[in-house]
DNA sequence: TGAAAGACTTGACTGATTCAAGTAAAGACG
DNA sequence: CGTCTTTACTTGAATCAGTCAAGTCTTTCA
């Protein structure tokens, strides 16, 4: 993993997107892949590992605007604050640990839309199938419950 | 619909669950049959239309009861603060509207249990799939995008 | 009825997220 | 390359859902 080459990859999604290139955007991002689902707090941390100035509402910003413009996935399960991660348009889904809030990746073994057919929608017009799976971390399965819900 | 029915069901839900049978409770619990996928807020103000002295510290500590013990269901769309249903046990998933943040119930075409079968979990163990529909509501995919996310 | 456990009230507090005003940097264009 | 316009970022304050803590009232059970 060249840090050039990556470097490179991000200013070209910027751009592709319409996005000014600035160093906290790059930040983020090489934040975002280094932790994937970390809250914002999380990243804000990252990012001042390399950009030690950048503001906390910077990141908040940043993060909003690569949500809207689909370069990052911004997840929420509930009782936690917002993640965020770089796969994107994958069609992928999560399990959440309940006992310390740990988020895992999960391909749906249904297909690539899974469970995108609602019997009915009451004329809502869907455009995508959330799935969250709840459950026990292979820790805190075995483990008596202590953690708390941070990083991943 | 007689009130002294309703009641008596409510109080032996709370008995059955082994809670104490309490004016807040049962307020609680007509209050979230009235207005399904309310908030907190919602809650307490429907509360005190029949309980006027009722705290908003004891409508969060009853909707934290009544969740754990499974009487009443809490949801958390992301962007959203939490909503609480009556509707339980049935695997019913819910479609958000992304412009006015409205839910509303949906029950799942495929089976009673849909999609609980994830490709790989990562040694998670895995007791509920929760999924949760986006896209919008008919009023929002007609009009202009206004509103914003309150009531059901 | 009276005691013990549990629930409720009151009031302060936390922490994620947002708002607002001013400064700085990116990109466009000459 | 320098200037201009747009947009991003910084700073600092504010909001709001939700939680904590201490004390009082109720429910339940004997």
């Amino acid at each position: 993993m060249d840090h050039h080459d990556a470097e490179a990859d991000f200013e070209q999604l910027l751009r592709a997107a319409d996005l000014r290139v600035t160093r906290p955007r790059l930040a983020v991002l090489r934040a975002v892949r280094r932790h994937p689902h970390a809250d914002t707090g999380s990243v804000l941390a990252a990012v001042r590992t390399e950009e030690p100035t950048v503001s906390h509402q910077a990141v908040y910003d940043v993060l909003g605007v690569l949500s809207d413009s689909g370069l990052v996935r911004r997840i929420q399960p509930a009782g936690s604050v917002a993640r965020y991660e770089l796969r994107v348009g994958d069609n992928h889904h999560h399990v959440v640990c309940r006992s310390c809030g740990t988020v895992a990746d999960v391909d749906c073994a249904v297909g690539v839309r899974p469970c995108l057919d609602a019997s009915d929608t009451h004329g809502f017009v869907v455009d995508e199938a959330e799935v969250t799976y709840w459950g026990l971390c292979p820790a805190c399965a075995t483990a008596p419950a202590t953690a708390t819900a941070t990083e991943n």
